[in-house]
DNA sequence: CAGTGGTCTAGACCACTGA
DNA sequence: CAGTGGTCTAGACCACTGA
């Protein structure tokens, strides 16, 4: 039990009076003038734990008017995307990936490529399947903007899947989830062994580093085969 | 062009610099007192703009080593949970609710349900169907627990199905979602009006209020009728 | 206009930990 | 042990905005 924080405690104090419901929505909390005379401290100290709570969406906080328990939002759940390679190890089976192809397109060329990664130039482009313990899992295809990651265009992919790579070298600011359902076409089922019409869940990821797009990837993950997992709680602070 | 508080021009310049790729991954930052120097401020505002760089995973600060330009890591998104009238008011269509099912069950005398809700006790079980424009979207299995919300038994749902209700009668502090793919069973398919195996977004989520479990809720979703958006952000702050 | 929160200062003490 | 970041203080000025 080590002593948190002043401003921590604070924090948690007033959280869990708004999540027992004994502070409701609309409800006021005391101004950080009274707050500074409650806890014994500093104006400083009462305000980074209402910063805290406001970031966190759980006050609204008005000059003059004061500080106010938010009403619940359309609420956002914490979506774990992990890097299958990763996730793979932390279950106990042996990652693996078999590049299908690999070339370079030019959006000026091809229109549905750039209409897919949402930009203009060369692109990288990939097909590959991910195995689990020599089982295939999902298909990948991927795009690549060269012009944002010119030094993809030497790598091939031989140890490691593009999604890996650009994850360990590649900072990224922005990112953009379509999750869905679909059924194996010709070229998935074949890819992944399975029959036409396979359930899958499919996955389309769009990622920005400071609005300049860098990749596109669609995976398609064999139903039953991989599940996402996401939370919502005030556990939720690793 | 309202100018920024002074931290936060601490804070994206630091940024910009990462993010352009001047400062890469396991650079090392300016101590504090540095940075003082450099933006003739108090120790306090550097602070303020590090630390927020540290919460969003740009920076890794050590005690006596000094901050560093992080790793890119694998990154938890924001995924949007819309409540589906809501959503499809939204989209322009209309809603509709079909109670197919509506009894009370005992997890004493039937295993599965408690082993599914993760509770003892009372529980109300209801099957329906979601409809948009009178279509069918997606079926839907729930289980509330009686001990929690004793509210509920009184509700016929004829105006309102039982998730809606429940998001408007009782606050909640914790969820999770396990996200997959599955193909329609005979009962799922004939309530949903497809063949059966036809692939659909399957959707499981659990309720609590500290600590004490609420709903266990599984949708299915016809694929291509509705996906899931994730989003994660430094624009992420509405 | 008066109370509120947003920001900032110029100090301080401390725990931590790598040189 | 010396430099770093984590925390905290006791002030201050200000913009905002609802009574």
């Amino acid at each position: 039990m080590t002593s948190l924080p002043l401003h921590e405690r604070i924090r948690t104090d007033i959280e869990s009076r708004i999540l027992s419901g004994e502070l409701k929505p609309g409800d006021k909390i005391p101004s950080e003038k009274e707050l500074m005379s409650r806890y014994g401290c500093a104006r400083m100290t009462v305000n980074k734990a209402l910063s805290a709570l406001n970031a966190a969406g759980l006050l609204d906080r008005r000059k003059r008017a004061g500080s106010y328990v938010a009403r619940p939002r359309t609420v956002a759940m914490m979506l774990d995307v992990p890097d299958l390679p990763t996730e793979l190890a932390r279950r106990g089976q042996i990652y693996g990936f078999r590049l299908l192809d690999r070339r370079i397109s030019d959006t000026r060329r091809w229109r549905e490529i750039g209409k897919k990664i949402g930009c203009e130039g060369r692109v990288l482009v990939t097909h590959g399947v991910h195995f689990a313990d020599d089982v295939p899992v999902a298909y990948e295809e991927r795009l690549v903007s060269l012009a944002a990651v010119p030094e993809i265009e030497s790598q091939d992919f031989a140890n490691e899947p593009p999604g890996s790579w650009l994850l360990r070298h590649i900072p990224w600011t922005e990112a953009e989830n379509c999750i869905g359902a679909t059924g194996a076409n010709a070229v998935t089922a074949r890819a992944l062994k399975v029959s036409i019409g396979t359930p899958c869940l499919s996955v389309e990821r769009r990622t920005w580093r400071a609005a300049e797009c860098i990749t596109f990837v669609r995976q398609l993950y064999i139903a039953g085969s991989y599940e996402l997992i996401a939370r919502f709680g005030s556990t939720g602070r690793g």
